[in-house]
DNA sequence: CGTATCCGATACATCAATGTATCCAAATGT
DNA sequence: ACATTTGGATACATTGATGTATCGGATACG
């Protein structure tokens, strides 16, 4: 854990190199929502963050390597920010504010939801890339973990520890499986609020 | 909806044509969800079917065109078996009963499940296959919706017509949202059970 | 049978994407 | 300010996939 013998295999890395990498990141990410992992090209990446291709070979190795690193800065950048989410609740809400505070919070676009179904679809032909994301998973789940614990017992509930885990399953299955109809429906309006509702009555049970 | 005009433009659907169509079809099933759509190509899936590509392009125009077709069959698939479900349902089945008989009539593989992912996938970034798309699962909420009738009248529960769709949704949803979990997670057998139990408080709770 | 048609195979030309090897410019430190 | 190192651009060779045009064998039909 520690940097030991700093002159070994440091990596200095610059200030220049790290906004490269940063560009590169940024306009991966809205290739592979466009045109789906499987058909982006590293031109593409490239010519989207204005760089050509020497500079991808210089900061990755490969399509697959920078997939993985942009999906491993958002996931924990999400279980950052449900993190802060926790300190901000206030001390005796309902389900509802609960529910509302982390929904509102979680920066759900259609490109996040796009990213996440092809990073599953991918680890789903990978077992080593399926261990991670399902660590990813926990990861949020664990996350999730205290809020809804202050959510339930302001409702006077009390929920055993496994149970808990059980109950940010479903929240996750219900956000999941909610947001790809609203995606795939965006003229309904009341789908976030059927979301809402399903989200609500999963708490309220659990 | 009439053969008028037989002479015209009959396609004289030959028989062999049918069966290579066939094979060609199953095979891209296979392709599909081993490469993912955007990563397969026109000849991996005439390898697969022990075809070369004149047969592929004798047969249809694209990649795409052979996706389309194959969801749209797969699509239809479901809906039947879906209505072959409503009858075989017994009189007075409790809740559960009926969530069972649902779930075992639908054959969720791991195969079909990736194919949904990148069937939803491709359709969010092609309008036009998502206006196809949302066609399909409404066709699919609509046959489950007679199922979900007798179920819950069994139980002394009256919904209302709108609520009925709703409760579709929440079941698609939460059918969607959970076999994700079970497919990244398979040595969890907890996540079936959960599943259920999800799909019985979502019934009990409409 | 023989003939016409249909269907799939083969060969080919084209294009796109990859990864590497080399070169030039910009940053760093003394 | 100069020398050194680092980062990204350019050019190139290679590979893989596409779609088409043509050919040969099978199948239906008279």
């Amino acid at each position: 854990m520690s940097r030991a013998d700093p002159g070994a295999a440091a990596p200095r890395v610059t200030k220049r190199r790290a906004e490269t990498r940063a560009r590169l990141l940024a306009a991966a990410a809205e290739v592979f929502a466009e045109r789906g992992f499987g058909r982006a090209t590293v031109e593409d990446v490239c010519e989207r963050a204005g760089f050509s291709r020497g500079a991808f070979y210089s900061n990755f190795d490969s399509l697959d390597g920078l997939f993985f690193t942009l999906y491993a800065a958002r996931s924990a950048g999400l279980v950052d920010t449900l993190q802060q989410v926790v300190g901000r609740t206030q001390d005796d809400p309902s389900l509802a504010q609960v529910v509302d505070q982390v929904v509102a919070a979680l920066p759900i676009s259609r490109e996040s939801h796009l990213l996440n179904l092809e990073f599953a679809a991918h680890a789903l032909r990978h077992n080593d890339i399926a261990l991670v994301l399902a660590a990813h998973r926990q990861a949020l789940r664990e996350a999730l973990v205290p809020i809804l614990r202050v959510g339930l017992a302001a409702a006077g509930m009390h929920v055993t520890a496994g149970s808990l885990d059980d109950l940010a399953r479903s929240v996750v299955a219900v956000q999941d499986g909610m947001f790809l109809q609203e995606l795939l429906e965006p003229q309904d309006a009341d789908l976030p609020l059927l979301r809402r509702r399903m989200l609500i009555d999963v708490l309220d049970r659990g």
